[in-house]
DNA sequence: ATATATGTTTAGATAGATCTAATAAATATA
DNA sequence: TATATTTATTAGATCTATCTAAACATATAT
């Protein structure tokens, strides 16, 4: 299934994937060129490529959605992508803010029996670290998502984390590089899937406050958004 | 230090080494078209890119050998090679005759740290399948092979299996897909690291006959090239 | 020693993925 | 609505890795 897209094109197809699964919305070309890290006409002479190969319905000037042999090998390669982050810290003793880089380059290089033997491994889990979703092998169904985000809560709320995501849609040029060292930041700060945190405060750009055994901590907006929780 | 070579470079480095370290000579177009996998003048154009980049030093119409760069390179891969293969063996449940086609491909895109991780794991060993030399990690040294090819024994000898290698100049097109089918037949007859043959004949054209406890087995000579042994 | 066969290189082309500079379309703003 | 700003596309170039066909060099055999 993956064999047929290139390894480049697999990454747009995963971006696409991850970014409508936020927005709901068809996928611009300047947000693709940020996630996948190239100038826009790049993005535009791939989107007609991918267009070709019936992986995506690009229409010039109103972005891309991927049909469903898209799909499928997005799904394939975040599949990949979650079991191999998870195996490297079950198995071999990462710290869960350095897997991602890793997880970036070997998702694209696995053989279909070394994803069926890593996830047999790990018990064929439906969710990998940070409780993210895991399409499951067959790539026909990934498990709903039940949590909200810190960002939409409101001051008083107690929530849990249960998830921290990898990266999200900033303002930054080089979101992967600064991933790793935020993800870092924020276990040190007690925002590590399963601990507790009260809202505080909610300022009118969006800067939240919350608290928990380490004392207060304030996020900007993006990054909010980037943290999975459940109300309790 | 190998993400100054693209993976297409890494292969060719180390198919030079491995035929160089075979033949002792500096290695010809053609053997590279063969390993490879590619057309002769693709080669051609390639051992000048690697030569531009001191990799190697090349002469029109006398092959190429390594420079102290490229050498560093093949080890670098090859380690991976040999450390990935194990690896799979030892953790995940793979057959020895399997892993080899994976190990070709994530050679390519395992991190300095993973490396080091499948290395510990494995208790940085020196040898890995069939007896294979791993190089070390500062890609200084490899252990020295202290074994002889079956194919150069003559009848009477008892020898015991050292190492089956994963892959050999052969006269076949496409030799990575044979190997696999190869190892497994290999495996189903006896010949395993660990186990004794006796030689039985050597035919003039270089076929040899080995018996073990199922029964007598004909090798071609390059088969028998490729099956390291001790006498005993 | 010359002819033939084999192996190697040159020439020229293609496909994928990327870039910058220039242009055009869509959207926001005065 | 007209204009300005933002976003996207086209045009044209480059680099890597590959191919086939043709030419050339080396090795082998009469």
């Amino acid at each position: 299934m993956r064999e047929e897209a290139s390894e480049s094109m697999q990454d747009y197809l995963k971006s696409i994937y991850l970014i409508n699964r936020e927005s709901g919305e068809s996928v611009s070309t300047s947000e693709l060129s940020e996630k996948v890290g190239v100038s826009a006409p790049t993005v535009t002479s791939m989107l007609v490529r991918l267009g070709e190969k019936k992986f995506i319905k690009y229409e010039k000037y109103k972005g891309a959605t991927l049909t469903k042999k898209g799909e499928t090998i997005a799904l394939e390669v975040l599949r990949h992508h979650r079991l191999i982050e998870t195996y490297l810290v079950e198995f071999l003793g990462y710290d869960w803010s350095e897997v991602h880089e890793e997880a970036d380059v070997l998702e694209h290089h696995i053989s279909e029996e070394l994803e069926r033997r890593i996830a047999n491994a790990l018990g064929n889990p439906k969710f990998g670290l940070y409780g993210a979703p895991i399409p499951s092998a067959d790539l026909a169904s990934i498990a709903k998502d039940e949590t909200t985000k810190l960002g939409e809560h409101s001051p008083g709320d107690l929530v849990v984390i249960e998830r921290v995501k990898e990266n999200y849609i900033g303002s930054e040029n080089s979101p992967r590089t600064r991933d790793s060292e935020e993800l870092q930041y924020l276990a040190e700060i007690g925002i590590i899937p399963g601990e507790k945190v009260k809202v505080e405060h909610v300022a009118p750009f969006g800067m939240i406050t919350v608290s928990n055994k380490r004392g207060k901590h304030s996020l900007p907006k993006e990054v909010s958004m980037s943290i999975h929780v459940k109300k309790i």
